[in-house]
DNA sequence: AACGATCCCAACCGCAGTTAG
DNA sequence: CCTAACTGCGGTTGGGATCGT
């Protein structure tokens, strides 16, 4: 069943917007909330589609939009999201404060994806560019078959608190619409009042899950076969690859200190980019046991979610400290604790929900409405 | 200064998921 | 349950800005 293109209408205009239909859109979503976007456009006296109208306000003129040059850190968390969660744009930008997705799929597109190429990583795989051989070694398919789940897994998890995320903001725009708020719909969701979501009922099915399928791994030496039952036939995700990609950051791991040292990872844009190698993935000794107890029992706080997010991406790694990713895939080997923690601290971290960190970066640095 | 090439991003398009009647 | 409308998302594009010759 199609559906009808909403701008088909006569005399409804398209392309930029001037000042003048600015703030008609603001001055009436300042007064009115934007309630439905169908309607907005006759209401605000305003000759654009609706949908036009929601776009205009979601990527351009929300008061919560931070806008400007994207920091280091902000393009690290980029790429490692977008590694694992692929062109999940909005997934991606729950994760970073105040950024809308269009913003971050443009700077994707037009920085990130290039400096990758550059620097001889495929941006879509995140693997090394003619790098045929790795991706058809056995113990790579182990970790392709465990990071698969993995990534599908964080995958759904992270659309879930989007979800979540979207319908609080809905949610919370509609109650605040009858309260005393003369800007309520301005105000972003990350600066509402909203309960901690621990246990939310869908991210608790998805725990459970997790905690169904990720079975313990038996050690190293162990066949790939099926140890792990994917959540795949209930989590339905039409992945692009996710799991691919993130085991490519193993295979480039393997690499980083030969071929990628003598080559184009040596350029200026690798200084200027240091943390990108802490993109790397050691998931070779990564097993979804060891996923599992990290959600169990590795709290990170989600309060402080970007800083120690930024910590492990940077302090530990820009300082040149390869310890973490030194591990050789064998389960016993004596950086394997020091890179689950880390990992799990990692995921952890990526997957706390965005709500907290929104709610507690958001209190201090958003723009006073 | 003029012109073409490239970069960049706001906006559009159309599909998919959700919701309401 | 079915259908149409609404909304959100990701891919793509148009055109202004900037760069290089």
């Amino acid at each position: 069943m199609g559906r009808s293109p909403c701008c088909d209408k006569l005399g409804l205009k398209k392309g930029p917007w001037t000042p003048e239909e600015d703030q008609k859109l603001l001055a009436y979503i300042e007064e009115h909330g934007h309630g439905s976007w169908r309607a907005l456009p006759s209401k605000a006296g305003l000759q654009r589609c609706g949908k036009s109208c929601r776009l205009r306000w979601t990527n351009y003129l929300r008061p919560d939009i931070k806008r400007g040059k994207f920091s280091l850190q902000e393009e690290q968390t980029i790429i490692q999201l977008h590694a694992l969660l692929g062109n999940r744009w909005s997934a991606i930008a729950t994760h970073l404060a105040n950024r809308t997705d269009n913003e971050i799929k443009n700077y994707w597109n037009t920085h990130l994806k290039k400096r990758l190429t550059k620097m001889g990583i495929d941006p879509v795989t995140h693997k090394p560019i003619n790098d045929s051989i790795l991706s058809s070694n056995k113990g790579t398919s182990k970790n392709t078959a465990n990071l698969s789940h993995i990534t599908q897994w964080e995958s759904a998890r992270l659309e879930a608190e989007a979800r979540l995320v979207r319908q609080s903001r809905l949610r919370s725009s509609s109650e605040l619409k009858s309260q005393e708020f003369p800007l309520s719909p301005l105000i972003p969701v990350s600066k509402l009042a909203m309960p901690p979501m621990p246990s939310l009922p869908t991210l608790d099915k998805l725990k459970t899950l997790n905690g169904i399928w990720s079975k313990p791994v038996s050690a190293a030496g162990s066949s790939c076969g099926s140890e792990v039952e994917s959540p795949k036939s209930i989590v339905n995700y039409s992945g692009t690859g996710m799991g691919e990609s993130s085991t490519s950051f193993v295979e480039l791991m393997r690499n980083s200190s030969g071929s990628c040292e003598d080559g184009i990872m040596k350029d200026g844009t690798e200084e200027e980019w240091g943390g990108l190698r802490s993109l790397i993935n050691p998931m070779d000794t990564w097993s979804s046991e060891s996923l599992r107890l990290g959600y169990d029992n590795v709290h990170v706080s989600s309060e402080n979610f970007g800083d120690k997010f930024t910590d492990l991406l940077t302090n530990n790694y820009n300082s040149g400290d390869w310890s973490y990713f030194e591990g050789n895939g064998e389960s016993d080997n004596g950086g394997d604790e020091t890179n689950k923690n880390y990992w799990t601290s990692v995921l952890d971290m990526v997957v706390t929900s965005p709500s907290h960190n929104m709610v507690n970066s958001c209190a201090s640095d958003s723009p006073v409405l």
